[in-house]
DNA sequence: TTACTTGCAAATCGTTTGCGATATA
DNA sequence: TATATCGCAAACGATTTGCAAGTAA
């Protein structure tokens, strides 16, 4: 039952941001609150967290896994710019899966959405600045091939 | 214009199946046709090919990624038993775009849809078979973690 | 003690890349 | 002969894992 306190470290860290870190990214939060934390210690227990159904672990485009402190079904928006990863606040699609598994015949279980586009930060940066997006929050250059 | 020999293989094989393969079950089939054909190449060409919109490069959950030979936008089904991937046949989701676009405030620009499920050969062997989906083509039970 | 969990480093896996050789225009 | 592509092997980045040491009941 109990957590260790290197598993509370990494879920506060996971569900004190809106973004959709990696898990370096965690790991480097991490390191602010607690310096000696590995690496390993962090892919270990997000692991865990994601196969408890505690946290989301979500597979956008790109190489890296990343998470999401917010378990609760919900759909995300990608930066194809600069990488980042938002929650999108939209009805669930309620419906689709019934629609899905009349039109496959597999056992339909769950479906996600992905959207991806522009976001606002890159957008006005176009054109302005010869390397868009340098420097933001969450952002993975490599994840837009 | 010309396309090399070792790329006309990859796309014949990419085109004859209905499987969504990963690169090295593309190389696994085109080393049928040929045997000297290298990993490398199936990289480099399918990355090309992608690139061209030729083909699809598809991020479905999981590690690897996997290579579409039908260009056309189109939603997926996984299988979370075998891993397979099929494409499915619905109706795009045309104002999905435009309703994002009005919630984020990013300019979307496009969406993908995964479902996931367990497929009706997986459903006929469970309970059936202790290793469940054993030899399914296109099997990546890496993926299901 | 006993059962976990860690930090660290090495191993693994998917993918990319440098380079000399090969094929094609 | 010039240009593009290849096969091969080494390099790379993300993730996983073995293991000895640390931690908590």
């Amino acid at each position: 039952m109990a957590m260790s306190r290197q598993a509370k470290v990494i879920l506060d860290v996971l569900r004190s941001v809106t973004s959709h870190p990696t898990a370096d990214e965690v790991y480097e939060m991490a390191r602010e609150a607690m310096p000696r934390i590995s690496l390993g210690t962090v892919y270990r227990n997000l692991e865990a967290m994601s196969e408890s159904g505690l946290v989301l672990k979500i597979y956008v485009s790109g190489t890296q896994k990343r998470f999401d402190g917010n378990p609760k079904p919900h759909y995300h928006i990608r930066c194809g710019v600069c990488g980042r990863v938002d929650d999108i606040d939209l009805d669930l699609l309620v419906d689709l899966d019934r629609t899905a598994q009349e039109a496959t015949g597999y056992d339909v279980l769950s479906h996600s959405v992905e959207f991806v586009g522009v976001c606002p930060r890159c957008r006005n940066q176009e054109g302005v600045n010869a390397a868009p997006g340098k420097s933001y929050t969450s952002r993975n250059p490599k994840d837009d091939k």
